[in-house]
DNA sequence: CTGAAAGCGCTTACAG
DNA sequence: CTGAAAGCGCTTACAG
């Protein structure tokens, strides 16, 4: 088959090139007759725009690109869904790039994506990215770049993160309102993101005058399901009293329903686990209590952000933190009648 | 920042751009001397090559794209995942799109993917897609198409899916080696995936001189949690005997368990259970035995083979059917000691 | 080995 | 409203 380009549709039409380009694109007033024969001709040659021609004039390509740490983690998944369905309910494409914490593949990704002239780029702020130079040499080029998700936030750029502290915080009081008073901590040893979200726990207690119980915080390696387990362990070592855990993450929180269970404490009858993200949460038994984070939102929003830069805003960049909630099921309940001692 | 063209560097160089490109793009040999000159200049001015620029003589962009029906589905994104990896080792980048069942979206992206001049395109064949005229209009424009995971295939192109009927015979296999002989099924109405696993059964059954019991397959609408629950309550009232029960999909056999454990049917001590996919299976109490679908291989050798195609080869397209594997987890074990009577 | 020139398929001042 | 022309940044015959 061989392909119409702009000036087979011209000749066919009796136009001019100019004048064809204009219909196609709606650039400029075409009268009515000569617009019907661009149409026809359109028609039957079956004509599409060259958009790669287009860009080289232009300068923008209706491209966009979405880099993460590992797309298989539902987490992320879940983030691109929403970014590719914003991108084509905004006439964009996306590219997707996964950087396994490979700092080569970011370089890869660094100087393709300039060379394929995307209008912006999306990123999650994982360490080998920040590390990199990928966001100024982007920047020299003028494609806007916007970071997503994780804890890690940029001053420079506009970030879209989901509020770890308010997600400790709203936890902490789920578990005040149905009565809990001992409420530990399970978490990952060096996560940013097990911080700030025991901060915001402590934060809760605090303003319901209870006195955070050290002995009641467990950080280990690793954040799956083993280490969730493994904190269990050493938080019932500790012999300190309690009647709720707060797990760092899904995950964690499955193992350490497991490792309840061993010990025959059930869930939710003697102590009340609740836990973030809201991943595997509706798959185990009991089914999770869990702090959802807007991973929906913090895609369509970046995207919508980013959209806007290369609309040419020009507002400083911002750091917003999306609000999280509680999504309840069945892990929690009031410690009233029974707790472990 | 001003962004250096071929023409900056050839200048700068003291050379013309036809040497430039030959330098750039190791095309044509060009002396030491030169070529270093060239280098140099490309170095101080940071110059890039534009591949649109290029792609616009060449026809070729270095871009692939990936069409699912939906991204966050595990399944797709373990795909997903393998896709990038093959393309970027092959230096290639992807774009994803996700067509929902939507037959707009999957005509936006064969008007975008083709305007933008992909290489290439594997896709799901999903409804939505095969029911459109994306493939002959990829083909129109010659642009290599390969159809992966799903079992649908087409016959005019290469298509890789998981090999259902062997995943289903596998599942049987393994039960019968476990000294299971009554091996009910659950699957899902409508789906020609539940018909190939459950032949697969039979054939094993089969060949073991079992007769399939027709009381002992359940079909129900939908593939849900929800929906293997309810398989699962009609399977009981049949009141047939049974030892062990396959079901359609990790999910619904999340769906099954606590339906049996409501039941009080123990598993894996009165009863065994089996699924496919290897999606959530480890996260279910017990772990779910289950057959695992080689969506890795899917991803890599649809890419492989797409790849192949884009560099010319023209041998027939053919179906490729991947292996499955047991993965043996804790919801199987033999019935010797007791079963449901 | 090297370079001048044509051309890839578009868009947009500019002139009419 | 319409068109001729220049140019976007490259590559590749072609001639030397």
């Amino acid at each position: 088959m061989i392909i119409a380009t702009i000036r087979d549709v011209a000749k066919r039409a009796g136009v001019s090139v100019a004048t064809v380009s204009a219909v196609v694109n709606n650039s400029k007033p075409v009268s009515e007759p000569l617009r019907q024969r661009v149409q026809e001709a359109i028609e039957a040659l079956g004509y599409r725009q060259n958009l790669l021609a287009r860009a080289l004039y232009t300068k923008r390509t209706m491209t966009l690109a979405f880099l993460v740490p590992s797309i298989e983690n539902p987490f992320f998944a879940e983030v691109l869904r929403a970014v590719e369905e914003t991108a084509h309910a905004n006439n964009y494409s996306v590219f997707v790039g996964s950087t396994n914490g490979d700092r080569a593949k970011v370089e890869f990704y660094r100087d393709r994506l300039i060379a394929l002239g995307v209008d912006g780029v999306l990123t999650v702020l994982s360490w080998d990215v920040v590390s990199s130079d990928l966001i100024p040499a982007l920047q020299a080029y003028e494609i806007p770049v916007v970071g997503v998700a994780g804890s890690r936030t940029l001053p420079n750029i506009d970030c879209f993160v989901s509020d770890d502290f308010g997600a400790g915080e709203q936890a902490a009081r789920y578990l005040l309102g149905l009565g809990h008073r001992q409420i530990a901590f399970i978490g990952s040893k060096d996560s940013q993101t097990t911080v700030l979200r025991y901060e915001g726990v402590k934060s809760a207690l605090s303003k319901s005058d209870i006195e955070p119980d050290p002995s009641l915080l467990i950080t280990v390696d690793g954040y799956e399901e083993a280490d969730g387990s493994r904190a269990v362990s050493e938080l019932i070592v500790q012999n300190s009293e309690f009647t709720a855990v707060v797990a760092f993450n899904d995950v964690m929180a499955l193992g350490a329903l497991s490792a309840f269970e061993d010990q025959g404490f059930s869930v939710p009858e003697r102590l009340s686990v609740i836990s973030f993200d809201d991943t595997i949460s509706g798959y185990t038994r009991p089914r999770l209590t869990t702090v959802v984070c807007p991973k929906h939102d913090l895609g369509a929003k970046g995207v919508a952000k980013l959209l806007a830069r290369i609309e040419g805003d020009d507002s400083p960049p911002q750091i917003h933190k999306l609000p999280t909630r509680i999504l309840a099921r069945e892990s929690t309940r009031s410690p009233w009648v029974a707790h472990y001692v």
